[in-house]
DNA sequence: AAGTCCGTTCCACATGATGAAACACCCGAC
DNA sequence: GTCGGGTGTTTCATCATGTGGAACGGACTT
């Protein structure tokens, strides 16, 4: 079989003793991370497999639901992929693929990471790596807090993933926000800036900052940093650029369609509310 | 190698000429609908597979990201499904699974035949299969109709899937139920039912029915099937019994728990509004 | 009709997959 | 400590299995 000793060994091949198997399994992660149908060509090409072997490899996978074919004749992620999909809470999938990230910030900044999502009206954290001071926000997952004092319940109004608030604005300190005009005009200005930042308005002492993660279809969920404002107030700016960089890495991750002439001003559309992953 | 002719081979093993690979396949379905972290061994017994075959697989697998170990050491599906969740919006997947028992309920019924979700405060249509009569309900996907004149709607809240509408309900027919009062006893005869209907409540002349579906954790979305009031006015029974017994073929299907011990009324502890998939 | 792509099926060959058995490990029992 | 049961990995001789070249069959152009 493997005759070809000078240029078809594309891999290191000499792995454990499953040379079908991984092979499969590479035209698998192909298929599932393209973003559109790959056709049989594109993936005996990329995989520098014969053809009668990606052929019966194929046929394999799609008897075994593990990849599918597309009315067009491209292959997609199977059967299989939808099961799991359907029978799993999208949020920790993508707090998963968020950690290296996360873990990246946390050891950056040193403070609390946050990951959040909208879910209705209100923000929820679905992913935290904690801050190694012993001073520092407790653990915020499953915890609500009012959108409009969080730095990432304002990345998501800015963004239109959380439908803007319409009752009162409830004060928490005296810095927060309570007016619907100044709300806006911040909101604006997150929009511009990239990120967002609560300076002692949820709670006196406390700071936070956000920047927006994008999946496929536009803006999905915030990531976020929180720590005594005593630690962060004079380097606001310069954790926010850092977040932005970062997220921008994980939307990279989560399927945002690359970067097309950078967009001058991050204004879009205000698109309706978004549930759901990407 | 496979000379195990009596009782080693459990399954038709003639297939194309891919061993490893169906075998390998094989172990990734046990482990993605498997609701729990699988172990090793159970692996091996259910396939089947001599324990060194197996440990090579599970290894092989588990480098391509397609299973991956619980701290505990079980196999749960991989990284690779998790990307593929992180990067896909749940609900078409969920239709997808649902596309069987769509089907079964237009053939039965000959209606047009919708599958629901919440959307913040409104329902929308994820999955819809057509009528084959000449009059019928036109397309809904995307369409949002004020939850409570729709069947769907009204099942969605009874199950606490849809948050209680807080302002007026409005008027759409002379039947529409617009008191809250009448509303939330409509509802508990809809817990008890296991379905909804609306008979020109939306509009005149057009009858909807639906039942819940059932996901790991509770209701996640509910299936219906709507017509003109006179083919469906004299058979709302019926077809509400239909649909009960296919949503729980549904439910089964999107990884609700087994039926303990059969509850005697439907009612349940309405759960805190659920979003994401399951 | 002849000419290109594209994908599947055939087939002889030898390589990679196989299972029994040996080995390493981790626990709890005693 | 050391036995014993259970669990997972590695080794290795054996050969069935997967392999790729080539032939084949369609679909679409020229």
């Amino acid at each position: 079989m493997g005759s070809a000793p000078p240029q078809t060994t594309p891999q290191a091949t000499t792995q454990g003793g499953t040379q079908a198997v991984d092979r499969a399994a590479a035209l698998v992660d192909l298929v599932v991370r393209a973003d559109d149908p790959v056709s049989f060509t594109t993936l005996s090409d990329l995989t520098g497999l014969a053809r009668s072997t990606t052929s019966r490899l194929l046929a394999a996978l799609e008897r075994t639901d593990l990849v599918e074919r597309d009315p067009s004749g491209g292959y997609v992620a199977g059967p299989l992929f939808a099961l799991h999909a359907a029978l799993h809470d999208p949020w920790p999938q993508v707090a998963r693929i968020a950690q290296p990230v996360l873990l990246e910030l946390a050891a950056r900044t040193g403070e609390t990471v946050h990951l959040g999502v909208a879910r209705g009206q209100e923000v929820v954290h679905v992913g935290q790596i904690d801050s190694t001071y012993l001073l520092s926000a407790r653990d915020w997952n499953q915890v609500d807090v009012p959108a409009h004092c969080s730095s990432l319940g304002k990345v998501l109004y800015a963004y239109g993933v959380l439908p803007l608030p319409t009752g009162r604005l409830e004060r928490r300190t005296e810095r927060t926000v309570t007016s619907r005009e100044a709300l806006a005009a911040e909101l604006a200005t997150i929009r511009r800036t990239r990120y967002a930042a609560t300076v002692d308005e949820l709670e006196t002492g406390l700071t936070a900052i956000a920047a927006p993660v994008e999946g496929r279809d536009g803006v999905i969920c915030a990531i976020g940093v929180s720590g005594p404002t005593a630690r962060l107030s004079d380097r606001v700016d310069h954790v926010g650029r850092l977040l932005v960089e970062q997220s921008d890495a994980l939307s990279a991750l989560l399927g945002r369609p690359s970067r097309h002439v950078s967009a001058p001003d991050g204004t879009r559309p205000q698109s309706t509310t978004k549930e759901g992953a990407a």
